[in-house]
DNA sequence: GTTAAGTGTCCATGTATATGAACGCCATCC
DNA sequence: GGATGGCGTTCATATACATGGACACTTAAC
């Protein structure tokens, strides 16, 4: 390990968790780092852009280039392409937001919005990351490990984010297993308030590495949220079936 | 300058850059640094998640850790919260894809995707990039600069697109005075082939760092152009006017 | 079968970096 | 006004890295 390109990185990952810009100091204590270290490391972040300072300095935050950089991944993927069509083909049947995630259900890849009135102030967009077990996508993609693998790739504590997350790694075994028999997740506000999610695994691969979620209101009734659970699986099928065609690995 | 913290950047920008993973040699050749120093920061990244590697290892892509420490890069912005909303409004009542950018035009901070058939396949994302003088958005913030700001600004050499392309800075100077006196820029299929596009400066700063753009199909008759130009006029003042009261500087 | 050019990997050593401590600056506190 | 704690900055020296060259391996050419 190259001591400076780890730091190199930590720092700028550091920098992106924060909701707000950090000082030299702060990030000391956040990183560990001496506060010389920093200093050169800093500067030369920030001269090359991928660090932004707030003219007195004194505030790091995340630069320019490290989007310009980061987004070019989306760009690499092999599946997004094919799977963009099915995407927004359900946003239009359905009317609500679409996500395209991968791996540990985590970095969301493409987002469909909705028309219409947003409901809360959090800026849509890809690479958002909220832990597997707390989402529909990340269940429906747990849900293709073995309870072994499950237990190994989470932490031992599960983080609650409302009073619905499943904070157990039992209850959240039965859930995953509910999730295997039946095909698909269902989220009821236990990573955000107010919004319900059904997701299913694209199984182009096995096990499982991508996945589609929509999200709702959580007050939305049965009638329709079976209609929507119809249309994810109806599209997902369809895109598995395309991604095959396509010979995408 | 720290050696190896400019060279991680640079290394992720190469990679970013390449429509290809790279292997070591290509990556020796597109940046000058040492086989073997590259082989030692390549494997610090890979095992970090900033590099993916392709298991043979002999192809390197930009991994999902620099998506989720790029992206975050949106959260910190000031104005986007406030631009969402006016941003979804306009693509609701225009019907087309709308961008908000800033800086240089580049990079583009927020994308309301319409409903309906794609019609290439691009992939819809944040953070893309191209050079301020081919697109509408990047002519409406290069018109807030002086000529000699311009020129310094673009390089000497003005990369064509498509035959629409402005490549001599002396047109281009003069489509700009067009831009400022009438308000907004239009661009036709100057960037992409098939593809208008009218941009208006979000003017809450002097000079204006963000601007409104909606791309529409190069055909489009001109009535409705002008209805298009009119919403994004309409809808740049609304969101000016929402900046200025929240006091967003 | 031999050559050539591609790949990743390893190692010793000269060079570049990391860093503790000291410095200067500006608030705030009492 | 002296003390305290925050900030960024600087420098000598110990430490870690950069790197040319050697190596092993695969593939393609002839």
């Amino acid at each position: 390990m190259v001591k400076s390109a780890e730091r190199t990185v930590r720092i700028l990952e550091t920098l992106a968790a924060s909701p707000d810009r950090l000082s030299l100091s702060e990030l000391q204590t956040q990183t560990g780092f001496p506060r010389s270290s920093l200093h050169a490391l800093m500067r030369t972040l920030v001269e090359l852009k991928w660090v932004e300072t707030d003219g007195a300095k004194s505030a790091f935050g995340i630069g320019p280039h490290a989007l310009l950089t980061g987004t070019a991944y989306l760009d690499k993927d092999q599946a997004l392409p094919f799977a963009l069509e099915t995407l927004d083909n359900l946003r239009d049947e359905i009317g609500h937001t679409v996500h395209f995630a991968r791996r540990d259900g985590a970095h969301v890849l493409y987002l469909a919005t909705r028309e219409g009135r947003r409901t809360h102030r959090v800026i849509p967009r890809v690479g958002r990351r909220l832990p597997a077990h707390v989402t529909a996508l990340g269940q429906a993609l747990l849900a293709q490990l073995t309870y072994d693998e499950v237990t190994d790739l989470l932490p031992d504590e599960l983080v609650g984010y409302t009073p619905h997350t499943l904070t157990e790694h039992g209850k959240l075994a039965k859930e995953l297993e509910q999730v295997r028999t039946r095909g698909w997740a269902l989220e009821s506000e236990q990573g955000t308030p107010g919004v319900k999610c059904v997701a299913v695994a694209v199984d182009y691969r096995i096990p499982a590495t991508d996945a589609i979620s929509c999200s709702m209101p959580a007050d939305l009734d049965d009638d329709k949220l079976d209609k929507v659970i119809d249309a994810v699986i109806r599209h997902t099928r369809k895109l598995i079936a395309t991604l095959r065609r396509e010979g995408i690995r």
